[in-house]
RNA sequence: GGUCCGUUCGUCUAGGGGUUAGGACACGUCCCUUUCACGGAUGAAACACGGGUUCGAUUCCCGUACGGACUACCA
């Protein structure tokens, strides 16, 4: 039997949404796309206390802006509604009591208080609490309570959780896309909780049970999912699913560029690059740069994500999302860690910007100016910028006359042939009605020939003179944008101030 | 601490029983250029360690070290 291929990206809107996260909703995508599945967005809303207002239009608005498009979820609806877990309390609520019935899952009456007292205990001790097959039956649970007492409990409104009975000895495997065979004995697991106090799902209950019921095939996430794995697996099985379970693939992590440990917005900080698509301004008014204001384009961004963990084993580096879809595939992404580079994001952006049209891009961005200055301007710039705001800080700098002079290039250049050659060029210029970088060139080399003077001794001076500065794109398309009157005043300030 | 996962240039990575261990970013040098940038060329730079297996191991196996994730009524 051919199966639709079905994957999910299923976040939790507890703040803006991580460049890791990202990165795991782009893998996801790509396999559908190239296997002609589906790509639903589910939003995991279990835990009340983390839910950020917000964060799930900023996710949406995040994948729109990449380009991800979702088949199915929240904000395009689909055959699986509701896919907000929040709204979703029944069925799981349905699903635990179906494993309670089974004897599989059990009710828990321990506090919290309690538990982090037994924690405590056995630490100090020099072992490590866990709720399993052996101090279950000296907690407060229905294995251990008598029915009635069990009832009672409820029906007085004690608040309880529902655990999963976790055989003692049970050996669990399953095969990761990315790791191959992961082995773990049950034993190792504690009796997870699957319904919290609050009536709502963890992870895991919700998880599974979405899983199963919106026919995921593949579930593609991060590694820190990997030691819960097992449990998952765990719980297909109580619910006689494991035929069905979908197959798991799990994401080598963003790692921090220097240093050890997860990519964090710490780093971020630190580094001064965004580590979130779109700026985030949280609920206490602190903002957080992002990708997009920053100026990365969408296509550099995806290209450099992809490439963090995956690649096609060529040499191509270049890759637009419809490549990637063509080339992608789970085999080649690898199973360490890696570390972040902004500089490769930055290479990436460069590469994007130079391949855009100076067309386009002063149309999108040099808006202020007339279109065939603008559109010169990008040209002079495009490929000397990392992003394209800088094209526009550039072009307003271009009219504004220099307010100093490079003073190294002053001490070394400015002296009496590069003034005399500069003033027979200033007055040259009034005559010339075509004020264009050809007929710049001819007047200036042919005042330099009257004087015997060659280009290379004044071309600094002047455009320091003209610019203030020792350095940039071709000084006759410069001369050629600021125009002959502003040209010919900077030359007389310079003559006169240097 | 326990469980699980990992380890090729500074970084992202290709490769895989016998290779001059390849590419990209960053860095150096040179060329182009009126300068800078782009571009081109080029250089430096890596198989964590110890044992096996083997004629031969960076590649396979086992250990060790190191790194990471997880270890909540968070996801």
């Amino acid at each position: 039997m051919s199966q639709e291929v079905r994957v999910r990206f299923a976040p939790s809107p507890t703040g803006p949404l991580h460049i890791g996260g990202v990165r795991t909703a782009l893998y996801n995508y790509l396999l559908a796309k190239k296997l002609g599945g589906k790509m639903l967005l589910r939003i995991e809303d279990t835990d009340q206390n983390r839910f950020v207002p917000g964060a799930e239009q900023y996710i949406i608005e995040s994948l729109q802006w990449l380009g991800i498009t979702i088949d199915e979820g929240v904000g395009v609806g689909g055959p699986h509604e509701p896919y907000r877990q929040s709204e979703r309390s029944a069925i799981y609520q349905e699903h635990a009591q179906i494993l309670l019935d089974a004897g599989k899952a059990y009710y828990a009456f321990d506090t919290s208080e309690e538990l982090d007292a037994m924690r405590a205990t056995f630490e100090s001790q020099g072992s490590a609490f866990q709720y399993n097959a052996v101090t279950r039956t000296r907690l407060k649970n229905s294995l251990t309570l008598s029915e009635e007492e069990v009832k009672a409990k409820i029906e007085a409104g004690e608040p309880y959780v529902i655990r999963l009975k976790v055989p003692a000895k049970e050996e669990i495997r399953f095969k990761d896309l990315i790791r191959d065979w992961v082995h773990v004995h049950s034993s190792t697991i504690d009796d997870k909780v699957l319904m919290k106090s609050d009536g709502l799902p963890t992870y895991h209950l919700a998880n599974v049970v979405d899983d199963h019921l919106m026919n995921i095939t593949h579930v593609i996430r991060g590694e820190e999912w990997l030691p819960s794995a097992p449990l998952h697996v765990m719980l297909y099985r109580a619910f006689g699913w494991e035929n069905t379970m979908p197959q798991f693939a799990h994401l080598p992590l963003l790692l921090k560029p220097e240093g050890n440990g997860k990519l964090s917005k710490r780093d971020a900080e630190i580094g001064g690059f965004p580590v979130f698509p779109l700026e985030w301004t949280n609920p206490e008014g602190v903002k957080s740069i992002g990708f997009r204001e920053e100026g990365y384009l969408k296509e550099a961004l995806i290209n450099f994500l992809a490439f963090l963990g995956w690649n096609p084993g060529t040499e191509q580096e270049i890759f637009s999302l419809e490549e990637l879809t063509q080339a992608f595939s789970l085999e080649r992404i690898n199973k360490s860690g890696a570390k972040f580079d902004i500089n490769k994001a930055k290479w990436y952006n460069e590469q994007y910007l130079r391949q855009q049209s100076d067309e386009a891009l002063a149309s999108q961005y040099l808006t202020d100016f007339e279109t065939d200055k603008a559109v010169k301007i990008v040209h002079l710039f495009k490929e000397r910028v990392t992003f394209p705001q800088q094209i526009v800080s550039e072009a307003n700098a271009l009219f504004v006359a220099p307010t100093s002079y490079d003073q190294a290039v002053i001490a070394s250049k400015w002296n009496d042939d590069a003034k005399k050659a500069i003033t027979a060029f200033k007055e040259a210029l009034p005559a010339l009605d075509n004020f264009v970088a050809d007929e710049i060139k001819h007047t200036l080399s042919a005042e330099l020939e009257k004087l015997g003077i060659k280009m290379g001794k004044v071309m600094q001076a002047l455009r320091v003179a003209v610019t203030g500065a020792g350095a940039g794109p071709d000084l006759m398309l410069l001369m050629e944008i600021i125009g002959k009157d502003a040209v010919i005043q900077r030359l007389d300030t310079a003559l006169t101030t240097l």
